[in-house]
DNA sequence: CTGAAAGCGCTTACAG
DNA sequence: CTGAAAGCGCTTACAG
């Protein structure tokens, strides 16, 4: 049932019924009431390919993760998913395993249905290719990673200021050898760790030094955090705290130090990131710093929304704060 | 930049150039390279739209949601997305809150997207909803209930199978007062709990009197679940074991077992269901009912794909069997 | 192996 | 306030 199946049934043309259905208005009240019946007793609903074919767009947003599983989207894409709807957008899901060509695949896909624009977690080096996309008309938004380009947008979290919260704080309580865990994926040449940086900036305005054998590169996961404490353990002169690059890897570590029957935080304080329900179920319960993953998802949705009505006018990148959760590890 | 600028290139028809980007075959190798080679060139990317509107498909799937941040979705919504994307479908993601209206509103915004089908977490009390799209010629995949309608098929775990295992092994360890937290939501009159018919079928056939006392309704929240136990530790006879709904109420209930200074699991065993990574972060972990989500989402996604395919005639539904996982709470 | 024509279901100028 | 015409970018028969 179209346009034109309701528009023979009332009597008028196809573009009073297609007025009514885009509530132009400029119709009188009496052709719009019979217009409405109809639409409902012949259970027209509009073709959104068809309008979007005009248009030029569909409104819908597209959201490319990396990663589904990672415990930090879930709660980012309810965001993505409420703000997105708030505004009459459907959301494209698609995950691309950090794949570039996977990622190259899902962005054409994307286009080609008329996305309004994306939001990217962007998969490893694939920088250039997302500069390539913006440069052919898609707006682009993208987390966890620092782009300069046309039609880019960076939306993040305050990561590093966060990383500097944590050390602080382990500071504050006494502690002078920090160690961190951190993802090895997450420090390369190209994608400097933020919290590795906050971290190091941390230490040295305490006046205490960075010393490489407490930086230690692991697997993203409970299993990689335990063996980063493992070898943590395993130094000569092991540290007093621990600093995680996210709250699977903390917990990981927790679980190794709490069954070498060390006290934590007595012995080794544990803090991690992202704040993950997590924190509160394990024991003793996980300090972390809290990142707004909905706020994060939200924004993420109105940036996009600011760039494609930007015209290709640079955006500030946009920083949602962090917070620290003192919890019993630390 | 569309097929007429490619076949204009080229200098072959825009019929030509179509057979190529859709390996049609039917075409001089030759002339096939030349247009592979324009479509590089200009950087041609086909409007799915178009192609959509005529082929009134979109190649599209919806996965409505009733929640996000339900801890059984992630899994499930990388099996669908990688079972999607291994067929050439994009997947449309919307969430529902489990409101029967917004369902309403996706469901229709979906078929107009052209959707291949959708697979859907049904809002409360919109099975007849369901069952109407069904009828105007969406074919629907429902998970967690069992609806029995044309164009409509049936994904689910052994949910029932489940519950009795976990009961049958909590009585093989010698309890003989099992109590059961159950989510209030999952226990209407029109969805009678699988879980709690599992616990019944179990309870009687090793000759256990089901106590009415012993079963309560609860929060979906590892508050809910403290607060059940609560209300089982202050009964006159209290229960030496507790089955919950899921995991995060049985962490709730865990929690305040332990918490009051009870032995778990001597003085009070506990599983829970779903399994999800929380149970094994948890102290003592939880013993758990399996379900394997990512291959419930495959199965979703295969299950749709026969049901659009099947042209109305109605499919079994397609039971995703569950495993019992042992750990030290039990 | 290739092409000319029609049309998917809408919206966009434009005219009255 | 309403309508007739053109066209978005493809694919689908059909003809050669």
């Amino acid at each position: 049932v179209t346009l034109d199946d309701v528009a023979r049934r009332v009597g008028v043309s196809a573009r009073t019924v297609s007025r009514v259905v885009n509530d132009e208005g400029g119709c009188t009240p009496e052709t719009r009431d019979r217009i409405l019946d109809a639409i409902a007793e012949l259970g027209y609903r509009p073709n959104l390919m068809a309008r979007g074919l005009i248009r030029r767009r569909s409104d819908t947003i597209g959201l490319v993760a990396a990663e589904l599983l990672d415990p930090f989207f879930p709660e980012f894409a309810d965001g993505v998913q409420a703000a997105a709807a708030s505004i009459g957008r459907t959301i494209f899901l698609v995950s691309t395993d950090s794949d570039r060509s996977r990622q190259h695949r899902a962005l054409t896909s994307l286009l080609g249905h008329g996305v309004d624009g994306v939001i990217v977690f962007p998969a490893h080096d694939s920088r250039n290719d997302l500069v390539r996309f913006a440069a052919d008309g898609l707006p682009i938004v993208v987390l966890n990673d620092e782009i300069d380009a046309p039609r880019i947008a960076v939306v993040t979290a305050e990561i590093r200021h966060g990383a500097t919260l944590a050390v602080d704080h382990l500071v504050e309580r006494g502690r002078t050898r920090v160690a961190m865990l951190i993802d090895h994926h997450a420090r390369g040449p190209d994608r400097p760790s933020r919290r590795e940086a906050g971290y190091r900036a941390a230490l040295e305005r305490a006046g205490l030094r960075v010393d490489p054998d407490l930086i230690i590169e692991v697997d993203n996961s409970i299993a990689g955090g335990r063996v980063g404490a493992a070898a943590l353990l395993a130094l000569r002169r092991r540290p007093d705290a621990i600093f995680a690059y996210n709250d699977m890897i903390a917990i990981g570590a927790l679980q190794h130090v709490v069954d070498q029957g060390l006290e934590v935080p007595d012995d080794i304080a544990v803090v991690g990131f992202d704040d993950i329900a997590m924190c509160e179920v394990v024991k003793p319960n996980l300090t972390s710093v809290r990142i707004d993953r909905d706020l994060l998802g939200r924004t993420a949705v109105e940036t996009l929304t600011s760039l494609a009505s930007a015209d290709g006018e640079p955006l500030e990148p946009r920083r949602v704060s962090v917070e620290l959760v003192v919890r019993q590890s630390s």
